[in-house]
DNA sequence: GGGAGCGTTCCGACCTCCGGAACGGCAGCT
DNA sequence: AGCTGCCGTTCCGGAGGTCGGAACGCTCCC
């Protein structure tokens, strides 16, 4: 997040607290390559604050594993083999296997891109995303991770999660467009609204023009059901919550009715 | 791979040889969630051939970093963080930038599942893949990586990289359906073939029924131009070797050829 | 009910790993 | 060109972390 130079500070979940120091340290050393694209020793070394020997021999032992790689003149890169090991991890994932049937038929229905996100810290994570071969491309969806309070998709997992919500409001509802909600009380409302339509909408507010609309995945059999991810359709305002409005939001909530019970009945 | 249960033998590429001995041990214990998706300590222990205790708080470790996650009674899973790092790594990767807006012109154009691979040890590694909407869609494909021998990505690959065709070779060529070309011999032929025409086929190898073509992404300006990525098409053999098969190499060659044009301009 | 298997914790001895300093290479500047 | 600052890498000794064995709970299955 916040991307200052050399802050010495650690990313608060770090290298002093468990057991096997030199593997919290390497793991320390990956988290660094999610700010910034490239890194070589020092600027590592500074921003963990540790020496800067540590920090190159943490660097090579990594790249030995094949999780970072070398990028010429000493610079290191997060490695591919990650990305075969992500892979691996959604791809094992209950949710995303029962879910991929029903985000197909959905994307068949309302003819938009469509989404699988959980919640991830404060941020929503998309595990999968379909596009629409018609318009839009990929080339602006080229995100994984938002923050929540302008998702949609973090609308609906907030509803049903006061925890997230304490969380998302600590860490403050950042402006992302003129049409972000970034005033505690009406974000609030926001919720409230998405608990008695069983739906969440975001207009326009992460990308202007660019709307979505999404319904929970539940889990938990009894009383006590929460929202462990959700679907949602994301396009053109105009497209989104203009008259076909109603029907796209009869289809993100089927699709993830569907899954919901789908899950259930799988995970038994 | 071989998944025999508990060999005691290590992955080769394992913990003695490097520094930070404890961080290559967690390399090879996250190493070992590649061949089985959920372990404990007992068998980790007994696949690395190191102590219980070892195996015990390296998984806790990599648990604390996020980049396993406890699933319950003790078990352990590849973590979502990983997932990340993944996305983030491909994210970066120039090719994928350059290539993307071409692979999704294909699609349009084929109207089939279009590939983009690169070569990882002897294997191919799918950095992308776009589905068509209406057939096949995701079920089938849900592989991120593949034998080279039997994949048209692979044969492009290794027509141009020698140390690459011995390593398959030394591998060893696998039957996967009755099709696949196990013969050494006939397997170079193929190769060859690739390098006459530009453009690798491989016909029911991989799964029958299923068929693709590929043609290389190129680099390096000079005479010693090689392969370092291949876009592929694939599809019902029926559609991707019957009379559509001239459009559908046209289409393949002249995408791979203008991201190679474009991966020069960019990398300039 | 007992036993086997598992994950986890504890402890001491060993050894690896940390940090500082020095080395070599590279680029940019004068 | 020569120089200088910066960076990645290597070397070394001391200190602290880490390893392996054994013991402890626990669950599941006979």
């Amino acid at each position: 997040m916040t991307v200052l130079p050399f802050t010495p500070m650690v990313p608060e979940d770090s290298l002093d607290d468990s057991p096997l120091r030199s593997v919290s340290t390497a793991v320390a050393v990956l988290d660094c390559f999610t700010a910034e694209p490239e890194l070589g020793a020092t600027k590592v070394a500074a921003r963990l604050g540790i020496a800067k020997s540590t920090a190159c021999r943490m660097l090579a032992a990594l790249a030995a594993g094949g999780l970072l790689e070398k990028a010429g003149s000493g610079r290191y890169r997060l490695g591919l083999r990650l990305f075969e090991y992500g892979q691996l991890a959604v791809d094992r994932l209950l949710l995303r296997e029962v879910a991929m049937p029903f985000l197909g038929e959905l994307r068949e229905t309302v003819r938009e891109t469509v989404q699988l996100g959980v919640a991830v810290g404060t941020d929503v994570l998309y595990l999968e995303r379909l596009e629409t071969a018609g318009a839009g491309l990929r080339f602006r969806t080229d995100y994984h991770r938002n923050p929540a309070h302008s998702s949609s998709i973090g609308r609906v997992l907030a509803a049903s999660d006061p925890s997230l919500v304490a969380a998302i409001l600590e860490r403050g509802l950042e402006r992302r467009t003129p049409f972000t909600v970034v005033d505690p009380l009406r974000w609030r409302r926001t919720l409230v609204q998405t608990r008695e339509q069983g739906y969440a909408t975001c207009r326009d507010e992460y990308d202007q023009g660019w709307s979505s609309i999404a319904a929970p995945i539940l889990t938990g059999t009894a009383g006590r059901r929460r929202a462990v991810a959700a679907v949602s359709v994301v396009g053109a305002t105009s497209r989104m919550l203009g008259p076909r409005k109603p029907a796209v939001v009869q289809g993100v909530r089927r699709a993830a009715e569907r899954i919901t019970v789908e899950l259930v009945r799988a995970s038994s």
